[in-house]
DNA sequence: AAGACGGGGCT
DNA sequence: AGCCCAGTCTT
């Protein structure tokens, strides 16, 4: 391993030029957003949630929607879970969500309505790490906090050549130290803000623009035309298959049951359809799972085309099944949390993940429900 | 320390 | 199809 203990790290006069020429380049460049016209913590806190594995332009019209219906911590705390879920849905990371009111509403009870100014007390709010905690601290109260996100991580391993897998701990650490050594004292917040927005527009993932670049003349990786090869990191965990039936009971009057996750793991507290796990063959020929259908008495069930929604770490094949049943109708689960029958346009007001979204707006679907006559009896 | 956890954009 | 993310929580 190779640290180059260059000049950057140890001279003063030079780190400052660095920091200068950054924080100028910032100043000329930067994004007009709206959490950076704000002037409260509470804009940066919002949008630093959202933020979270999550790119700018993906995460604005949610920051809109969100600082719109929450204009304040107190009426984020006081939001339901499902109202919140149900704005978040389509973003991802759920927890995300549950987090965010969680930690709002510690910051009301706990902290009289504003933000903790210790770096250990921010990060003991649920859906704060150490990035977050660091980032609320050090752009909106300028505390002298680093920042190290996957922006920081490619403009530092680029800078001093670092050509160590960056999923390592130890890798990680290193860029966490350099981070924290060009930190400056008196404007944290802003270089902090500089160097994420320097990683997203300039020092991009591929095909980085190095010729705009304002460290250029400080980057190791750009003068050994390393660049294309940094950060390296190992091959990712290879992607699980999943394969389910959905199970749409629709009762005699059109209502159609849905239920709710739980709040851990996969679409966290998130609503949908009951789903059936099983295997890549049954899914293709439907009859094994007669036996379960005889439980709940239903007539033959109509099947629907196989579908394939492609989540970061899971590909998901999937078959919709629609079962008329007869109120009173038990549905029985350890797995979820809450059950409701609901008409379809209601369901279109909840928190539905978007594998279940696409269910409704199937072509085979909305046939169906056509042919059943249920848009004709309201 | 390693997995789990979404979705959109880009190549 | 594969890779990139403005990370945190659970095990």
């Amino acid at each position: 391993m190779f640290v180059p203990m260059n000049k950057l790290l140890n001279n003063d006069q030079i780190r400052q030029e660095f920091q200068k020429a950054l924080l100028q380049w910032f100043e000329n460049n930067k994004r007009t957003l709206p959490w950076r016209e704000r002037k409260d913590w509470y804009g940066v806190f919002l949008s630093e949630f959202l933020l979270q594995q999550t790119q700018v332009t993906q995460a604005l019209p949610y920051f809109q929607k969100l600082i719109r219906t929450y204009p304040t911590v107190e009426a984020l705390a006081s939001a339901s879970e499902d109202e919140l879920l149900r704005h978040w849905a389509g973003l991802g990371y759920y927890s995300r969500a549950r987090n965010l009111r969680k930690a709002a509403k510690v910051i009301v009870e706990r902290f009289s309505g504003r933000f903790p100014q210790n770096y250990t007390e921010a990060l003991s709010l649920p859906g704060i790490g150490p990035y977050t905690a660091s980032a609320i601290l050090s752009i909106a109260f300028n505390q002298p906090l680093p920042v190290v996100d996957g922006n920081v991580i490619r403009v530092i391993t680029r800078v001093f050549n670092i050509e160590e897998d960056v999923r390592q701990t130890k890798t990680q650490k290193q860029i966490r130290e350099i981070a924290a050594q060009l930190l400056p004292n008196q404007t944290p917040g802003r270089f902090n803000e500089a160097m994420m927005e320097l990683g997203a527009l300039t020092c991009q993932p591929t095909s980085p623009l190095c010729e705009q670049c304002p460290l250029q003349k400080w980057c190791l990786a750009n003068r050994q035309g390393s660049v294309s090869k940094i950060p390296f990191k190992s091959p990712p965990a290879p992607k699980k298959r999943l394969y389910q039936f959905v199970l749409l009971f629709v009762a005699t009057d059109g209502r159609l049951l849905t239920v709710k996750r739980p709040r851990n793991g996969l679409l966290a507290s998130m609503w949908e359809f009951p789903t059936l796990e099983t295997t890549p063959e049954e899914l293709n020929t439907p009859e094994p799972i007669r036996e379960f259908l005889s439980r709940y008495q239903t007539a033959a069930p109509i099947v629907l085309p196989q579908m394939k929604h492609i989540y970061s770490h899971i590909s998901l094949r999937y078959r919709p099944l629609l079962l008329s049943v007869n109120l009173p109708f038990e549905f029985h689960s350890r797995f979820y949390v809450q059950q409701k029958w609901l008409q379809l346009e209601s369901i279109s007001l909840l928190a539905l993940h978007n594998a279940h979204k696409k269910i409704l707006t199937d072509t085979k679907f909305a046939e169906w429900w056509q042919r059943k006559g249920f848009e004709n009896k309201r």
